[in-house]
DNA sequence: GTCCTGTTCAAACGTTCGTTTGAAATAAGC
DNA sequence: GCTTATTTCAAACGAACGTTTGAACAGGAC
């Protein structure tokens, strides 16, 4: 039994430096300090190993999501939740995994995974975890900004989440970007900035066309 | 000299369509109807293969964003463009590859990369093609941003850079969120509506901390 | 024609990979 | 305490990988 969660762990860590593809099993297992076998008698396969570390972490941090969606919609009068609630009910639970000493490299695993979802494998297990939560938020969000088209939200709600994930994956851009004058944020400081900027972007007036193709 | 770049076509396809280290070079010279060992001759190794395949098309693409940046600049007052106009010069020169019968995948690739920033290689490619980039319109923006403290401008272009980059790399999630009842934006509406949003996002009201840490 | 330079080719090299195997070890059932 | 079932282990398998090799081929220069 505690050889699963050693090997979830390291594969976990291994995953998240150095990516899935460029991660063996021998290493995986040398990291884990278990013999190289017990991955594929335990999980059946590297897509396997992939799969338990996966939902081991997004499992809880989807319920969080929910139940306190589910709290924050009681308590609003006609389920409409204030937008900054919202964001910030679907941000933290996922970047305050950064912060948990066991989830650490799990945000660099999910961003790393983001950029895959077209390789099927990756793409069916994203998609069944998220299949639900999706659903959830992007109808609140409608609730909440009604007067937003329904395309116009989307695209919106899509940039979010790549601020999102791209805020997991590689939060030492920051560094490198500031010249090396600032240090990596803490996750907290993330969300409140992260909301602030994507409330106003998503409370954006809606975009009259033909000003860029002009430019041309 | 028509090999080299049957080389380069096809490795600018397969790593968009499966991710560098899933590529194997034999799939490559496959595709490109090419001997096997003619990507170790042109280009000395798969490395150097995605070398040459990123600066084709990074290299043109800044140029472009600099070009613009300059002229925008020698023509408004004291060097100072406006939000909008500076990003759409920053977006739109990237995003626009797309529409490019060649350059179609390879904001896949580009995209894919953004993820794998930590592995030396490619931070290394990243970072020296985009230096001088990223200095120019970091500068521009806190020309145009001159309220905003710097720390906060560096993350929120780093959640513009995150949206752009998640846009670039699966913009068929867009199509998955909506519950296929959109079909995939055209580019130039892409930046049209990223250039809404990020500069709603860009010019929100500096946040008051605490707002986040009360709610745990 | 002869040399020289640049390019292509089939074949093989050595490694590393994910996975399988069958026996040894450990734990559990009764 | 013998018999199951479960888990570990060393070793090997076959396949796929990036890379190298050395011969074959091309086409100008002189």
């Amino acid at each position: 039994m505690d050889t699963k969660t050693q090997i979830l762990d390291a594969a976990e860590a291994l995953f998240a430096e150095q990516g899935f593809d460029a991660t063996s099993l021998r290493a995986v297992t040398a990291c884990a300090g278990v013999n190289l076998a017990a991955v594929n008698y335990h999980f059946g396969s590297k897509d396997g190993l992939l799969q338990a570390v996966c939902a081991r972490r997004i499992g809880p941090v989807n319920d969080e999501r929910m139940a306190r969606l589910d709290e924050a919609e009681s308590q609003a009068t006609d389920r409409v939740v204030p937008l900054d609630r919202l964001l910030e009910i679907f941000l933290l639970p996922a970047l305050r995994l950064g912060h948990e000493s066991q989830g650490t490299s799990f945000l660099r695993v999910m961003g790393r995974l983001h950029g895959e979802m077209d390789r099927d494998h990756v793409r069916g297990l994203i998609e069944a975890q998220f299949a639900t939560v999706k659903h959830r938020f992007v109808e609140a969000f409608r609730r909440t900004l009604p007067e937003l088209p329904d395309n116009v939200l989307i695209v919106r709600i899509h940039f979010l989440i790549g601020s999102m994930a791209h805020t997991m994956m590689c939060p030492s851009e920051i560094v490198w970007m500031s010249g090396n004058k600032m240090s990596e944020p803490r996750p907290e400081e993330l969300v409140t900035r992260l909301v602030a900027y994507a409330a106003a972007g998503l409370r954006a007036p809606v975009e009259t066309f033909e000003t860029v193709e002009s430019t041309r």
